[in-house]
Parts: structure tokens; sequence; C-alpha cells
DNA sequence: ACAATTAGTGTATACTGTACATTAAGTAAA
DNA sequence: TTTACTTAATGTACAGTATACACTAATTGT
């Protein structure tokens, strides 16, 4: 798709900033530009909107090119728009995150990008356009948000363990966490089900498995917790 | 200003809601439409973003055209993008809130409005458009910052006394508050300084009169505190 | 059997939120 | 000038929460 700069009298564009976990770090799917400006660079997935498309649609959409995923928490950020933040025009840009499960999941290259890859989100240093600011934001949002939402859950396996919690925690917020304490205050908020089964295959005590209390989950999501940790 | 059918292929746009207090009372200015849609109703201040323009400049301009006033906390709360928001063609809005000192303060009609007046922020039920989904955004965000930053300030005179800013907590966060707890909360933080002297004029106990503290100001409003009260 | 690894648990202390009632200092009206 | 009225200012006890901290339990691999 050939680049046209006749859109860019003045365009709005969403760019996508999709976290996902790996050895309890806190990873961010990039792609690999397959359009000017800065072509073959790694950049924040994103679009232009559609005209006829809503305009939370639009991460949606550009989520399940790259993941196939649907049906993901989406959560809009912040929305950029100096004058020359992109070279070819104006372009104004809404940011938004995402959460994924990143086992059994195979990125994709899509028409906006010739290749994915993950990359470790606190090693990061630049990126091209705002792209870097995003991001920046996405994190801090999503830093904010564990604390008072259940959040980041879908980075987890249906089944998993307190530690697989902590991990999440801990990789989101990128510092280590008392375990007495995290697992005393999570298991105050009855959240979790004891599924009354056990980690196997693994060298050292098996851990005890939860999962979510569904109804627990959607009341703290509607509602909001506070979860200062 | 003739309403320009042709510019809304796609357009982007930003909306205001400026709050301001008076009698205890959380306002909001609206003004009244002097442009279809929604010509001679009461709706939020708002305009496209020009072309050369900053994103974050147009509700500055905004606020300066309506107020007069320049230097004001501004904060970009939510885009809202459904493709059908606007009747006349696609445009997506960029919602900001911010606060405003109501005393001395004359809101003049500008080229957007034919009148202004401010309105009660808890009796207003509907607005045009999704301006009555973009206030309740910013109500929240308002709500959520004052518990967190040093915020609403601007809406209080140079010298104040402890109960001023106990009524604009109240007025913010529309419920009571106790006084004890809230001036041993609020005192503790450090961000006020006594300024010695003490209310005239009022048919009962004078109160001490405080500023704040600049350094600390700058210092939370960077960095954010907690006041969940 | 023993080394290695992660799971799982309790307590004491400091701090923070909360509930609550009386006295103090000024003006206004009788 | 006394009294009524209004808002300012203050302290304490209690419950709940955050925090710091170290050892035993259960499994696999060698």
């Amino acid at each position: 798709m050939p680049f046209r700069n006749s859109f860019f009298k003045s365009a709005f564009s969403v760019d996508n900033v999709i976290f996902g976990l790996e050895n309890s770090t806190l990873k961010v799917l990039l792609i690999k530009r397959s359009e000017v400006p800065f072509i073959n660079e790694w950049a924040l997935p994103g679009d232009l909107v559609r005209v006829d498309e809503d305009l939370r649609d639009a991460p949606k959409r550009i989520l399940k090119e790259l993941t196939g995923l649907q049906d993901v928490y989406l959560d809009q950020v912040h929305t950029f728009g100096k004058v020359d933040r992109h070279p070819l025009g104006r372009v104004i840009t809404v940011g938004y995150y995402s959460l994924v499960n990143m086992d059994n999941l195979k990125p994709r290259a899509a028409s906006i990008a010739s290749k994915v890859k993950w990359f470790d989100v606190f090693e990061l240093e630049s990126l091209p356009f705002d792209h870097f600011e995003i991001l920046q934001k996405c994190i801090r949002r999503l830093q904010n948000s564990v604390r008072e939402m259940p959040i980041g859950f879908e980075l987890l396996p249906e089944r998993f363990t307190l530690s697989d919690v902590q991990d999440l925690y801990e990789a989101v917020l990128n510092k280590n966490l008392d375990k007495r304490n995290f697992r005393k205050k999570f298991l105050s908020m009855g959240l979790l089900i004891d599924v009354k089964k056990y980690q196997t295959g693994v060298a050292h005590r098996p851990a005890k498995l939860y999962k979510f209390e569904t109804s627990k989950y959607e009341e703290f999501k509607a509602k909001g917790f506070n979860f200062e940790i």
C-alpha cells in the first residue's frame, strides 16, 4: 500500500501499545514499518482511523490483524497532536494500550508491517515519531491501573498460582514485592478461587492453582479496588 | 461564521469543560450555540483544531476567548470518536477540563457563542452531541485528581481559610467531609503556610488565613500525593 | 539420601483512617 | 451590655491496614 501523501491535510490515527508477559518480563509488540516515513524501523503498530469506523474500533482492528485476538481489554490513554509530530502531514493520534497473553500467540505481520517482534518494555530507549512518549504514558497508565483494578490478568493462563500473579505485578511495576504481604492482601480481596489442584512436573514444592471468581472480577472492574502495594 | 459542511469529511475538535466554584457549588461554563447543529442550545464550548495549531493549544485558545484567562491548568481527559457523534459529518473531539476562579471573572460571548452562562454541574441532565458524556468523564477525572494532586486550588483566592479548602473539596466530591479529620490530614501535608492574619468582617469567629507553599505545591504537582478522604 | 528450588505461613509494630463534642471568637440584635 | 448566633478550632480512642521479617514444606534431579 503506497503512502498517500494527499490524504495528509488532516487525519487521525491510533497507535497500539500491546503489552505481553514472558519470563516475568513485561514486553511490548513492535512492528517493522513497511511504509515511509521511518520505513524499516521498529515502531508501535497503528493505522489511520477509517471514515466509517468508530474510533474505539480502530485499535481493535489493529490488534486483531496482528494477533488474531478479539475481546481484549483496551484502554484509551492519551491523544497526541503536535503539529509536526508526523513528518508528512497533520496527523493526530490516539494512544491505546492492551494486554495479551503471549502463550500460544503467534503475532503475524500484517499489511502495516513487514515483521513483528516483542521487545522488553524497560529496555527501549527511543522510537520513531512520538512513539516513545506514547509508550511511556501507556506504561504509567498500566502501572496505575493495576493498583486500582483487576487488570493485567489477561496475561495469566486460565489456572495460575499466586506466584504467577505476583510475577505479573512485579513485571508491571518493575520492582520486587514482599511475598507474604502480597499474598495476604491479594487473597483478602476474595477475587481468587482455590481450584484444589496443584502444579505438576515442577522441581520444587508444587503450588496451589487458582482461578478468578468471575462475579467479583467484573464487580471490581466496574467499581475498582485499592491495591496499593 | 457559516458552517462549512464541506470541511466535514474528517475533522477534529476540542471541547472544554470549564469548572468554577460559586457558593460552595461546582459550576460549569456553557455557551449558547450560535451555529447549527443544535443552534441556540446550551453546550460545551469547543472548536475545530486548526491545521497549524498544536492540539493542546486549541483548548487554551477557547478558554482565553471565553474568559480571557491564560496559564490555567488544563487536563486532557478523553477522545470521543463515534462515527455519528456529530450529525453533520465525521468529527473526533478531544475533551479537556480546566478550573478557573469565578471571582472577578466576566465570561464573554465569543465567535462560537451568542451567550455564556454558569450551570450547576450536578443538576445538568443532558447536553447536545455527546457533551453530557464528556462532562461526566471530566467530573470523574476531576474527582480523582483532587485526591492525588494539588488541583482545584485555582478556584481559591490568594489568601484563604482551611474551611475554604474544605468547601472546595466538598463541592468537587459532592459530599460532606469530617472537619477535624480534613484539617488534620490537609495540614499534615505541609502544603499550607499560616500567614498570621485573620478574616475580618465576618459575623463569627474569624478564621486563620493561609497561602500555598509554592515549592511544595510544585513538588506535589509533579509527584502527586495521596489524599484519600 | 541429599541438594536444589520454589511454596507457603504468622506476628509484632507503626501508622493511618475514622468517629465524635466542646470551647473560642467574633458580629448582630435586643 | 448582654444575649443569641455563627463559624473556627481542637484531641482522643479504636479499628484497620501497611510493613518488616525467617523458617518449614513439598517436590524433582542427581
